[in-house]
DNA sequence: TATATTACCTATGAAATTAGTAGGTAAATT
DNA sequence: AATTTACCTACTAATTTCATAGGTAATATA
C-alpha cells in the first residue's frame, strides 16, 4: 500500500471542493458528511491542505474551505505528497540516498529508484482536473 | 510503502542464489549472515518461497536451499505478489472490485486503476537475471 | 453584545500491520 | 548416534494508521 487512507481522503476533498465549491466556502462537517469520512479525521487533514496553502480557510457562519487556484494547477502528486509525507515505494529510498547500509552493493536499489520515479510522474502528471472528467 | 522488508529480503535473497548458488544448496544461516537478515526471520521467508515452489529445499548436511529455475524466468513481480499478498496501491482496489462502498461514484478510482497496472507491468517487466547485471 | 458557527490546536487511544523471537519437531548426512 | 539442516506453531515488540476527546480562537449575525 503506497497511500493511506489520508492521502485518499486529501485527494477526494480537493476533489469535492473542484466540483461543488464553486468559489463558496464549504464548512468541514458538510465535507465530511458528503463524503463519508470522520469528521474529526478530515480535520487534521484539512489543517495539513490549510496551512499549506492548498485552501482557502475562513472562520464563522458561511466559512469553510475553498480552493483558491483552478482544479488544473493542483497534480494529484503535489497533494499527495503533502498528506503523505512521501511517496516512496520502498523505505531504502525514502530517508535519502544513504539510509540503507548495504546501499553500496545493494543489487536492487536501481529497480526501486525506478520505481520512485514512474510514480513520481505518474502523479505529477494528472491534476485535478484530469480527475473530474474521469468516466 | 509498497513492498515492505518481508519482500525486499526475499528479492534480496533470491538475488543471492542467482550470484552465488551455482547449483549447489545454500544453509539458511548462511544467507541470513550474509544479507544481514534476522535468521528466525528469514524462515519464515523461505518457507513462504519453498512452499511455491520458487526454490529447492534440502534438509542436512549439505543442504539449504537453491533456485531451481534459470534466474530470467523468476518475475520481480512474481516473487514480492508471493511474499506481499498483493501489491495494490491502495486498498481501494486490493481485495476485489466491490470492495469500497462508493466505488461507483468515486471520481479518483479509475486513476488507482491505471497505478496498479502500471506498478504491475513494471514489476513482471524485470527478472532476476535483469538484477543480477544491474550497474 | 451575546450567540451560533465555523476553523484551529494539543493530546490521547484503538486497531492493524510489520518485524522479529522462542522453542520445539522432522528429515537427511556422516 | 550425532550433527546439520529445514520446518512448524505460537508469541511478542514496534510501528504506523486511523481515528477520538476536549478544548480555544476567529467570524458572522441577530
Amino acid at each position: 500500500m503506497i497511500v493511506s487512507t489520508k492521502g485518499r481522503y486529501a485527494l477526494r476533498v480537493m476533489v469535492h471542493f473542484a466540483l461543488h465549491g464553486d468559489g463558496t466556502y464549504i464548512p468541514l462537517k458538510e465535507i465530511a458528511e458528503a463524503e463519508s469520512i470522520s469528521q474529526k479525521y478530515l480535520e487534521s487533514i484539512m489543517s495539513t491542505l490549510s496551512k499549506a496553502g492548498f485552501v482557502d480557510a475562513v472562520h464563522g457562519k458561511g466559512g469553510g474551505y475553498r480552493l483558491n487556484r483552478s482544479p488544473e494547477s493542483y497534480t494529484v502528486g503535489s497533494i499527495l505528497k503533502l498528506t503523505e509525507g512521501s511517496l516512496a515505494a520502498v523505505s531504502c529510498t525514502a530517508q535519502g540516498p544513504a539510509a540503507c547500509s548495504r546501499s553500496e552493493c545493494c543489487q536492487t536499489k536501481p529497480m526501486w529508484i525506478k520505481l520512485d520515479k514512474m510514480i513520481d510522474e505518474f502523479f505529477e502528471g494528472i491534476t485535478l482536473a484530469d480527475l473530474l472528467e474521469a468516466e
